[in-house]
DNA sequence: TTTCAATGGTTACAAATGAAACCAATCTGG
DNA sequence: CCAGATTGGTTTCATTTGTAACCATTGAAA
């Protein structure tokens, strides 16, 4: 029996690492040239400019990040006075987090920016490729969905 | 004008990379757990699996890495003797890169692996999501390519 | 042919990341 | 009530990554 090859260029692991890192590489642009903020700094404002207040384990839910990102982007968005802790009445291990005024003004400075990437991206596609990626990008999140809650 | 808030969970470039980073995460357990390879030897792998014989540069291009990271992973396979160097006869600076009967042993073995995950991926979805993926992924692909000759 | 730019590849250093240990505080079962 | 397990969050350490500088060689132009 014939040895197998693997084309990498139509791996879906692979190609979806590379779209990801494509976007997210050219994404990061705006947040990185404009603020100098990483990648978990802008979740972390987004996440609160989308919710309002949230404590450091719903924000690692919302977004998707390890709890030590988190952690250090909170401590970083603090240092810059974007953000402010309090502590939670009932259970002192929380604590709820808020944009200050600073923080809020750079999140809503950034949100336009945020769309008119999006804007842009989906602008070259045609009303039937944005349908597929629509469809596609669900069904696929479906499916990880499943890989969280096996293991 | 109401300031604008941006949903993060349906942001591209959010729902691209959470996506990537899980398919990715889960796929690495067949290369990680295996051999304790990382994604950049991985990588390196494949691409002289597939093509036989390249240079390093070659494999930045197909494997989309940067050559730091092309330069490390194949001095690490290089260590473990899963690779050979040959220095170009014309230009001295190339070296053209081979994989060894232990890397080749190495890439037969995990081919069949990442083709049962992938298939296990996509056997959870109806032909129309599939065609969908398909569709989807191929029309982001051709939008970052353009990304790429403009910049 | 000498000089200067470009190319293939490596290395050094700083920053980002992940895993695991850790510290409180809270919850639970006996 | 209290010993152990759990949870929210931080810190430490090793590994991975990105950037930039670098070395050697080649190509192109004057």
């Amino acid at each position: 029996m014939e040895p197998e090859i693997l084309e990498l260029e139509s791996f879906l692991p692979y190609r979806l690492y590379r779209l990801a890192d494509a976007v997210s590489r050219e994404f990061s642009r705006v947040y990185k040239d404009r603020h100098g903020l990483t990648r978990p700094e802008w979740r972390t404002l987004a996440g609160l400019g989308q919710h309002g207040t949230m404590t450091a384990t719903a924000l690692g839910e919302q977004s998707a990040m390890h709890k030590t990102k988190v952690s250090r982007a909170v401590a970083e968005l603090e240092r810059r006075r974007w953000l402010t802790r309090t502590p939670d009445e009932n259970d002192r291990r929380v604590e709820h987090l808020t944009l200050t005024k600073a923080g809020l003004a750079a999140y809503r400075e950034m949100v336009p920016l945020a769309k008119a990437f999006e804007r842009e991206l989906l602008a070259k596609f045609s009303d039937g490729e944005r349908a597929a990626i629509a469809e596609g990008l669900a069904a696929l999140e479906r499916s990880t969905k499943e890989l969280k809650a096996v293991p």
